[in-house]
DNA sequence: GGGGATTTGGAATAAACGTTCCATCGCAGC
DNA sequence: GCTGCGATGGAACGTTTATTCCAAATCCCC
């Protein structure tokens, strides 16, 4: 199937002086690994590449796990997995481990401990209120990273980046994540509009045709964005839907849907998440719109 | 197999019926953990002080390390750190460290591998900047409550839970900010004004004795902000400067300086950390308000 | 279909590590 | 100063875990 060693079969035979594919030194840097871990696809026997293929989804899980558990995992004998721990270059499973302990311990250099002491301040002291706060942000951000559909981020780019001029909507607590939309897009020269609704003024005379429109709401849905998107809809500009999971009542409204998951504390959220991923989307539309 | 005899096994070695010191589960949860540290603080013979004190300012470390390093960032014998273990309730430092580990590995569940492979997207995708974004909050997050002037976070509150109305000031970049906290506070039923500069109209005459200002700016700095904060001052209000360090050219425009060190991606920052700290200000200006 | 080479799985081995035990030490009360 | 008790440190032990090795299986090429 996949034996292709009549190329030169490099690889696996570290044994002499091949001047071309021995000698492999072992990655420096959790980059460094996928480089070689995506270097190595589809050149490895079956069981190698059973490694590398679990190995590459579990990055996280090599840390704290043991060669047995991994390899289980891999659905592959430990032996297995000790040679492709060779053939990526270390000397063994626990060198190719260390790598992964030092960058989990080095995130980390006393972040945990300094959260529990500003949490120990005491139920309600100000310091314990900010560690909370950084754990529903930093949560929030690890839920944005994981649920993220990228296939709708795609969608949602090429549909603004077609666009002519791109208005903002979000109100009450989605407003500061439209404000800053809006300052981005404006330094980034990409024309958007707005809509504050400033003393009661309507804005929806500025809808044209080769618009776009981004709503951004969550639930409880605000009225006003609603209103807006599905008037953006009726005179069939695209509609982009910025709002938490589950979207389903809004499923009619946005021809393309982003969700972030925002953690709460207490009745207030972070908006990291959601800022986040509206960051993201301008740049990638003014990326876009420039070539 | 250590875990079938915790249960039936009454803990340490702590006499026999001792029916103050004795008994004790091992916590299920740092939190737990951290209680008992606490609790033990001040009864511990020297050795086994040492190593609470330690395990106290290295909590990450426990859950990568072995038993003979944490011991020797204590400067006891391995032995002192096992009866150490046992004496918080666990069957020996195996145990412990599996609380840490799990805590851990539930922190990051896929995160890492998700992240790499979002950023794998290919540069200029959207889905790489979204990585690149939630890294720049993460970070950010970790620095504040890793920088984090407790003092001035404290003196802020105070100050501002004994104002009149508080004045929200915040442009360009800091509008978003300014904006949430405008929201927050009226949800929380704390009086505040956002100055938004809507057609060049001044908001100054607001300004009365006994408001305070909350005055949001990063470098460089925003030239209303920092008039509003000299004209604030003029009239003997209390202003809190929220921005980044060093914040040495604002040192005279503010009564508390409060500083985030915000994460930078391209020239876009991620706002998380500055809403945080405002969020956790607002709610505890809040709650000292009520009592 | 047979020969040569590579791959594979599991058992054997080695190292690391956690844990226990006991002799020694230091200290408080008598 | 002596006695008793807890604390201490290090060495010995047992377990877990990594690593190696080799015989059997598999595959490719001729």
């Amino acid at each position: 199937m996949c034996y292709a060693d009549r190329m030169d079969s490099p690889v696996t035979s570290l044994s002499t002086e091949d001047p071309e594919a021995a000698l492999r030194e072992a990655p420096q840097t959790i980059d460094a690994f996928r480089d070689r871990l995506a270097e190595l696809d589809g050149q490895l026997p079956r069981r190698l590449q059973q490694c590398a293929d679990h190995i590459a989804q579990h990055l996280d899980s090599i840390a704290l796990s043991t060669v047995a558990q991994v390899a289980q995992g891999a659905g592959v004998p430990p032996s297995a997995m000790m040679r492709f721990c060779q053939i990526m270059g270390f000397s063994g499973f626990a060198e190719m481990q260390r790598l992964f302990r030092d960058v989990l311990s080095r995130a980390t250099p006393d972040y945990a401990t300094r959260l529990a002491n500003l949490k120990a301040g005491g139920a309600g002291a100000p310091s314990t209120l900010v560690a909370e706060f950084v754990e529903a942000g930093r949560q929030s951000m690890e839920a944005l990273a994981r649920d993220l559909d990228e296939t709708a981020l795609d969608q949602a780019v090429t549909t603004l980046s077609g666009a002519g001029t791109i208005h903002l909507a979000g109100f009450r607590r989605s407003f500061p994540v439209a404000s800053y939309l809006s300052y981005v897009f404006d330094k980034l020269g990409v024309p958007a509009l707005l809509h504050d609704g400033v003393a009661g003024l309507g804005q929806r005379s500025t809808l044209r045709p080769g618009d776009a429109l981004i709503a951004i709401t969550f639930a409880p849905y605000s009225d006003e964005t609603l209103a807006l998107a599905a008037e953006a809809r009726a005179r069939g500009m695209p509609v982009i839907l910025l709002t938490d999971p589950p979207a389903t009542r809004l499923a009619g409204l946005g021809d393309t849907v982003l969700t972030v998951t925002e953690i709460d504390f207490g009745a207030f959220r972070s908006l990291s998440a959601a800022i986040a991923l509206a960051l993201a989307l301008a740049v990638a539309v003014a990326a876009r719109r420039e070539t």
